[in-house]
RNA sequence: GGUACUCUGGCAGAACGGUUAUGCGUGGGCCUGCAAAGCCUAUACAAGGGGGUUCGACUCCCUCGGGUACCUCCA
């Protein structure tokens, strides 16, 4: 699998010879989890399960920075602990994450349970004489490791004349980042140099080199994150080990929200629980692959409407698969060679896009099949395990109804069947009314009628 | 100001140095008791602007312009 690397610039060979190890920085728990974060999991969600689904082990580790200045701040505003804070967030996580149908990865490290390690982290860098102290804290040497910049392409020289760097006489170097932070405010932790927490980088360099080791395969998160986040991690983790960190380094792009930037200030931030409240799992999964993840993507109510539109015609074909009763045994061509498409597709660059054409390509080709009642039963079985995996990998989901409801739903089709021969279409269509009140819709076939559960998408409404 | 990414028809989004992408949408028709589903058909003279290379460029090069991100704590 070819992957687009921020770092070498161009498109890398996965190697997935062996065990595929994966780290994505997660999120910082200071607030609601939102559109934005979605996408950048939802892509490496499906990079896993893809991988997964090919029998490749894979170990995902994804972490929460739970120490940082804004949950502080909001711990302060909100008259409680930092801790109190960061809990709510990574509760707050799971519940829309789970609702995406995300799946868990290996583990979530925290950073403030990783305090010793971040701490041994630093004493070697010291030892190296790459981190130094000053009465503020303890801070990284950017001139002591010369490839500084490598991730970004920024040039040193053309940094430190950059306009927001605040000037800290203390530190040597403008460019100079904190690894340890010298505080009195809660949460801190002692350390060989005085209390205090953590900077930010240090701990996702603590942890993805204790999970995954020194050099592992994989490294992402969102573009925002190149500069200062991923450039930092670099520096500090190659000046520890001595060696390659990361192999491959994944950025996935912004959501905009139509056109513009999301921000606080323009307040237009798109929360995952209000946004999954409307859509429901599978439209915004659709949408989040609906471009490549290199690429910036907009979130309009026209694009989540196209996806809702997809994905009925996709649960349209699950049920005709379900029900195909002729005995054609013709599987279309078409149908054959999709699977193959799909894969194509993941494999060059991860281009989801192309994957869910080849997708929807096989669900109009079973609709169309369904519609002339040549759908047949053994060969639905087939197309069915087919759609199934990638619906899998897709990470979407169609929910399973019990028996009891469909002898209820065959009942009422069987007595809507019975008006209909008798030409009472009023009643007839009374009761197909009931059925859609109940979210089943129905299709009428060529001399039978099948039905369908639509999900329940409060936008459609 | 700097760096990176990006700019294809109403929208989304591919491939390819020379062929209709495809999907969504929209118009018309068929099917249906009516719908839905499906089918047929029509619809866009697409390539941010301008140069160049070439027999020929959406595809390569140059240049100008727009967008997004980052330039110290944002996925």
């Amino acid at each position: 699998m070819k992957l687009q690397d921020t770092l070498s610039n161009s498109e890398q060979e996965l190697d997935v010879s062996k065990k595929v190890r994966i780290y994505l920085c997660g999120i910082t728990v200071n607030d609601e989890s939102h559109i934005g974060h979605a996408r950048t999991i939802i892509v490496f969600d499906v990079l896993r399960k893809y991988l997964e689904e090919k029998g490749i082990e894979i170990e995902f580790i994804q972490n929460f920075t739970d120490v940082d200045d804004k949950i502080i701040n909001r711990a302060q505003t909100e008259n409680t602990t930092a801790e109190t804070i960061s809990t709510r967030y990574i509760e707050n996580y799971f519940r829309d994450f789970d609702g995406l149908n995300v799946k868990r990865a290996t583990d979530y490290p925290k950073a403030t349970e990783h305090i010793g390690d971040i701490i041994k982290f630093i004493e070697k860098l010291i030892e190296k004489q790459i981190a130094y102290t000053t009465k503020n804290g303890v801070y990284f040497s950017v001139s002591k490791f010369p490839e500084y910049g490598k991730l970004s392409k920024k040039k040193i020289d053309e940094l430190q004349s950059g306009a927001r760097i605040e000037i800290d006489e203390a530190k040597k170097d403008p460019l100079d980042f904190a690894v340890w932070k010298f505080s009195d405010v809660e949460p801190t932790w002692d350390s060989p140099w005085g209390k205090g927490r953590p900077g930010w980088h240090i701990e996702c360099s603590a942890m993805s080199i204790k999970y995954l080791g020194e050099n592992f395969d994989i490294h992402g998160g969102g573009r925002d994150l190149i500069f200062p986040h991923h450039e930092n991690e670099i520096a500090q983790s190659e000046s520890f080990t001595g060696s390659q960190f990361a192999k491959i380094w994944i950025h996935v792009g912004m959501v905009t929200i139509n056109g513009e930037k999301m921000s606080k200030s323009l307040g237009n931030v798109k929360s995952i629980k209000h946004v999954l409240e409307n859509w429901g799992p599978n439209i915004i999964r659709l949408f989040c692959l609906s471009g490549h993840y290199s690429k910036p993507i907009d979130y309009s109510e026209e694009l989540l409407k196209e996806n809702l539109t997809k994905w009925r015609q996709a649960e349209i074909c699950y049920y005709e698969l379900i029900h195909a009763n002729s005995e054609n045994r013709k599987i279309s061509p078409t149908i054959e060679k999709i699977g193959t498409e799909f894969d194509n597709a993941m494999e060059d660059n991860f281009n989801t896009h192309l994957a869910l054409s080849a997708f929807f390509k096989l669900v109009k080709e079973v609709n169309r099949l369904a519609a002339d009642e040549k759908l047949g039963k053994a060969d639905a079985l087939i197309i069915k395990t087919e759609f199934e995996r990638m619906l899998e990998i897709l990470g979407l989901t169609i929910p399973e109804m019990t028996e009891d409801e469909k002898q209820k739903i065959d009942n009422l089709i069987a007595s809507r069947e019975q008006l209909r021969n008798e030409k009472q279409f009023e009643e007839a269509d009374k009761i197909r009314g009931r059925l859609n009140e109940m979210n089943i819709e129905l299709i009428d076939h060529k001399g039978r009628t099948i039905w369908m559960k639509k999900e329940n998408i409060k936008a459609e409404n």
